[in-house]
DNA sequence: GAAAGTTGATATTTATAAATACCAAGTATT
DNA sequence: AATACTTGGTATTTATAAATATCAACTTTC
């Protein structure tokens, strides 16, 4: 028993049902992935399983694109800035080999990494991923760490 | 005497000069100020003078959003977490009332602040907006300050 | 085991951001 | 004082990002 209470995290939602929710295609949900936006958890057989948290990390997407017109080039760009590194304490060697810490196209989770602690997790339980649900928490994170 | 040698912020160039070196139209060139992506030189007569540090801003300006497909608003967004507060050294009390520390639409140089230490200086010559004019330095900043 | 829902992939539509063109009034240059 | 350039504004064009539609193969559910 890994899991047994439920929380935001926890998966369950299959896509129609999510799209539904959010009263968009289940295709825009499928391009959202695809772009690295969001990492929803996926069943044995493949199939896609949204949590609460997930509702509310698409609803900010959203409203990033249609409200504030960022662009999803941009807000891959924006959570690339998130500092995975430090949050997962990488050594120095284990960033010097690591395209999210190198790179600057798109979020860690984003990438397919095989040859560092993320290798041995999944994304969408990670503590960087579930850190910044919100739009506004990469400022705020930076105004905690850059108090004085 | 201010200013006696010529340097990469030395305003050199007029608007149309400017357009021409960097091949767009002199209305894109007004366009990103008045976005606030830029802020040139302005002469007591109000009108424009482009330095070559503004010519490579906007260079990287142009690139963001022609190759790499970032939207305006996205590179506002990016340019907003640049931590002035923490370059400026400003007071809780400054920080509370400042809207470049609260918000994160645009860069604190879009801003028109009357009441901290921004009033006193003109941006073009201020060490937040000169020390970013590289695209990749917003995250580099952040490598550098969450380095262990 | 049949119906409903899912998978990924490509092709098409639509909404709009970025750039351009045009304007009259003001400034610079000779 | 005449020519060239700048100012800020709006109105228009164009390039393309975001979303939709359609597809055959695969999975879940009852």
């Amino acid at each position: 028993m890994k899991e047994q209470l439920e929380n935001k995290s926890t998966p369950l939602f299959p896509i129609s049902t999510a799209a539904e929710l959010l009263g968009i295609s289940v295709h825009t949900l499928r391009m959202y992935e695809k772009e690295g936006l969001i990492v929803p958890f996926k069943k044995d057989s493949n199939q896609r399983r949204y949590s609460r948290a997930d509702l509310e990390r698409i609803q900010c997407v959203r409203r990033a694109i249609n409200e504030d017109k960022i662009s999803i080039e941009g807000i891959k760009r924006m959570l690339a800035l998130i500092p995975c590194w430090s949050i997962m304490k990488c050594s120095d060697k284990e960033r010097e080999a690591c395209p999210a810490y190198i790179n600057m196209e798109k979020p860690c989770w984003a990438y397919n990494l095989e040859d560092n602690v993320c290798a041995k997790m999944n994304c969408s339980e990670c503590e960087v991923y579930n850190s910044f649900v919100e739009c506004n928490s990469i400022k705020d994170y930076m105004k905690q760490n850059w108090g004085k």
